[in-house]
RNA sequence: GUGGGCGUAGCUCAGCUGGUUAGAGCGCCAGGUUGUGGUCCUGGAGGUCGGGGGUUCGAGACCCCUCGUUCACCCCA
């Protein structure tokens, strides 16, 4: 008998974490809907086309990608990131913008996995298209700060920094590689690699080889453009109006080629991993464009739900216990009671489970005790026969026989109030 | 793609320089308590020691290959 186990760079999210998942989606949820997005849910695969926009000296494009041909002959792959595919919804349907979009999904990405990396992995994300102002990017900027507050991380730091526009960036690309070329006898062989696909990149580096010539390379500042250094100091204004601690990091250069502007980075510090980013984002004026669709401004970020869930285990924060219910019931007379009065509970709003198979009491009773339930309503050969039944407050341990007809008033005054469901009957 | 660590019960691990029938804790099941959980006691089930090959009288331990996993590089959330 062949066995089977998850591929490498995936796994189950079992409960009760897949709970504790769904929780923080939950929250993400409310909060950029409390700001006006929505959601969107874009296919997992697109045309390789569209993604091919990200960059093709991004490793994400040239390498990571989990590409096939279909039946059809088409050429697709699974989507390493959202951005790109809503950028193609926009340009494909054209809404009216401002477009302000959330998203919660899986992404692929074919990488060697390492802690806080999968080869699936989750992002929940927002994106805005079609506004300039760069009072949007603290807003975006901002919601991102608030859903990690809103989970109780307080080891995160915000870097934030400017690529310029095009032709800043263009010129600035051109310095970097003239300034590491002449250099090049001091640099790693990696990040010599790197110098021929894509300079910025090199300033990522973690290497202790390249880390003085970095430290000295020329900076972004000095490259920008009278607007986009007016749109990045308004981004700063605002988020010290706001109150929201940020540091400006000329060195960060996102792995994407599409961004513009403002670049952003909300990075961990008590994950101690090399994966320490949580979340990121920036402008990406330009990609709509790219993929057929009208000149529009964008700007967005992607958290990382696994590496987000990974900092609160460290942090010990949002912690998800068991699940509550509100009754267990327990049948020693065949199951027939139980099946009747779990329904009717049901109906009534009271969470409620119950044991199969016939167990013993005892059996049964464990069963009540580890569902977590706050009652064990309790049907013996005597309950039967005297239409009552017998509630037990597992946490005091107190019990009474009660008549059947007042089980639900009963188990009101122990675990509140709870609204019934639709009518069956 | 490159390099290091690790693969023994469902989980966490112990098994000394190779030597009889492979262990513990937790978890699970049952009994102690013929109707009552969470504590306690007793018992039980559960392992072709990741897979394949080799060395040896003898391999869970040593060697090779392979798969998986983990960490790091690369890169990224």
């Amino acid at each position: 008998m062949a066995t089977f186990q998850t591929s490498p760079g995936t796994r189950d999210i079992l409960p009760p974490d897949a709970g504790r998942w769904r929780e923080l989606v939950r929250i993400f949820a409310d909060g950029v809907e409390s700001a006006g997005y929505q959601c969107i849910v874009p296919p997992m695969f697109e045309d390789l086309g569209v993604f091919l926009r990200l960059g093709d000296a991004t490793d994400v494009v040239t390498k990571e990608m989990y590409d096939f041909e279909d039946k059809g002959g088409r050429h697709i792959a699974l989507r390493p990131e959202h951005t790109a595919s809503v950028c193609r919804a926009y340009a494909q349907h054209r809404p009216t913008p401002p477009w302000k979009v959330w998203y919660s999904g899986p992404n692929f990405r074919y990488e060697r996995p390492q802690a806080g990396r999968f080869r699936q992995f989750d992002q929940v994300g927002i994106e805005v298209l079609g506004v300039d102002d760069a009072l949007l990017d603290v807003e975006v900027i901002t919601l991102g700060w608030q859903f990690y507050e809103s989970v109780g991380l307080k080891n995160v730091s915000l870097v934030v920094n400017s690529l310029g526009d095009v032709g800043d960036r263009a010129r600035y690309v051109e310095a970097l590689a003239a300034y590491f070329s002449e250099r090049a006898d001091q640099l790693s062989k990696e990040a010599l690699a790197t110098l021929e696909k894509n300079p910025l990149r090199v300033l990522d580096s973690k290497r202790e080889q390249d880390a003085e010539v970095i430290a000295n390379a020329p900076t972004i500042g000095q490259f920008l453009s009278a607007s986009a250094a007016e749109h990045f100091a308004a981004v700063c204004a605002g988020l010290e109006a706001l109150d929201i601690p940020f540091t400006v990091n000329e060195r960060l250069v996102r792995g994407l080629d599409y961004y513009r502007r403002t670049t952003f980075e909300y990075v961990s510090t008590a994950l101690d991993s090399a994966q320490n980013a949580v979340g990121g984002g920036g402008r990406y004026d330009g990609l709509v464009e790219d993929l057929g669709g009208p000149a529009t401004a964008g700007i967005g970020f992607a958290l990382g739900v696994d590496r987000t869930l990974l900092a609160c285990d460290v942090e010990k924060c949002f912690e998800f216990g068991s699940p509550q219910i509100d009754a267990f019931v327990i049948d020693t007379t065949g199951g027939t009671h139980a099946l009747r009065l779990t329904t009717l509970l049901r109906e009534a709003g009271f969470s409620t489970d119950r044991a199969f198979d016939g167990r013993s009491m005892k059996a049964q009773m464990k069963g009540a005790d580890r569902s977590g339930a706050l009652v064990a309503v309790i049907i013996g050969e005597s309950e039967a026969e005297q239409s009552t039944c017998t509630v037990r407050n597992l946490s005091s341990s107190e019990q009474t026989t009660i008549p059947l007809v007042d089980l639900q008033s009963h188990l009101q005054t122990i675990v509140g109030p709870r609204k019934p469901r639709r009518q069956t009957r």
